[in-house]
DNA sequence: GAAGCGTGGTG
DNA sequence: TCACCAAGCTT
């Protein structure tokens, strides 16, 4: 097997491994595909599902969703993390309503240009809902490719140069094209995986540069560390978050103090999340999700 | 380009 | 146990 034949390779294993998943049903809406993209935007699938059951349910079209004040958005958004997103997602849907008709656009520089949506989203609507082809890369892609074709441990940090590394991988008709972006997205994320990937089961093992290499240790840049959760700004924003979600009247400045005991960092924390649309001040010292 | 942004599962 | 990881985007 030579590297001409993964990407047949890996859409042949995708067409016999795919996970069932709701935005692989048929006649899953373009809608649902975008609301599927926003909440897979750094939240694993599991998680996913139900919120995304429960959101096109109440909200089928964006038009639906761009009815309701943001900070339904948000509360219905639940404990996905990242809300900024939601907010997004409400801001997508009102714009789509007002410059699109209500349709979800399938021009990837109209997609672009819809907030909350960067290169992979755009692509991943354009390509999916639409069967337009364009090359996808999420972080599973980068990973797939800097292992069985450049023969890296790891992906280099992300670069517009990733897109032109997946063109040249993408077969020239549509429809094979959408299904390899999904297939190898679906390789990275259930066998060639960050931690411990299975090459015993691959489908392009034999074709696998890095495996050829000998499995050689990533020497490239070192991935910027995660800072730790317990005690940050984001667990703080979280706390404040999760209460105003819960009540379904104003919080008052003193409930919020219990919530955190360092008063510097909680206001901070606050003042962001006010900075960021996520917490409305109605009156001086209630907090609010955003009605309007 | 780097930093900041939630939450929960897992090896 | 705890560091790492998860279909990224905006500033």
């Amino acid at each position: 097997m030579n590297a001409t034949a993964i990407p047949p390779a890996i859409s042949a294993w995708f067409e016999q491994n795919a996970r069932d998943l709701p935005w692989r049903r048929e006649g899953f809406s373009a809608w649902g595909t975008l609301v599927s993209e926003f909440m897979l935007q750094q939240t694993p699938v599991t998680r996913v599902i139900p919120r995304l059951t429960e959101w096109l349910e109440r909200w089928p079209t964006p038009a639906d969703l761009a009815a309701v004040p943001p900070g339904e958005a948000v509360r219905a958004w639940a404990s996905l993390g990242y809300p900024r997103r939601a907010l997004w997602l409400h801001a997508a849907a009102v714009q789509i309503t007002e410059r699109h008709g209500g349709i979800v656009p399938e021009d990837v520089d109209e997609l672009l240009a819809l907030t909350g949506i960067g290169d992979y989203t755009a692509r991943a609507v354009a390509a999916f809902a639409y069967g337009h082809r364009h090359p996808v890369v999420d972080t599973n892609t980068r990973r797939v490719i800097a292992r069985a074709v450049t023969g890296q441990g790891e992906p280099g940090p992300p670069s517009r140069r990733d897109l032109d590394a997946m063109a040249a991988l993408l077969p020239d008709e549509p429809v094979a094209a959408a299904v390899f972006n999904a297939a190898i997205m679906e390789l990275g994320a259930i066998v060639c995986t960050s931690r411990s990937p299975r090459c015993d089961v691959c489908p392009v093992r034999e074709a696998c540069a890095w495996r050829a290499a000998g499995y050689p240790e990533y020497a490239g840049p070192k991935k910027a560390v995660q800072k730790k959760f317990e005690g940050s700004d984001r667990q703080v924003r979280g706390l404040i978050m999760a209460e105003l979600r819960a009540t379904h009247h104003p919080v008052t400045a003193a409930e919020i103090e219990g919530l955190w005991a360092d008063a510097v960092q909680r206001d901070r924390a606050l003042a962001g999340l006010v900075a960021d649309g996520l917490a409305v001040p109605v009156e001086p010292g209630l907090y609010a999700l955003s009605q309007g």
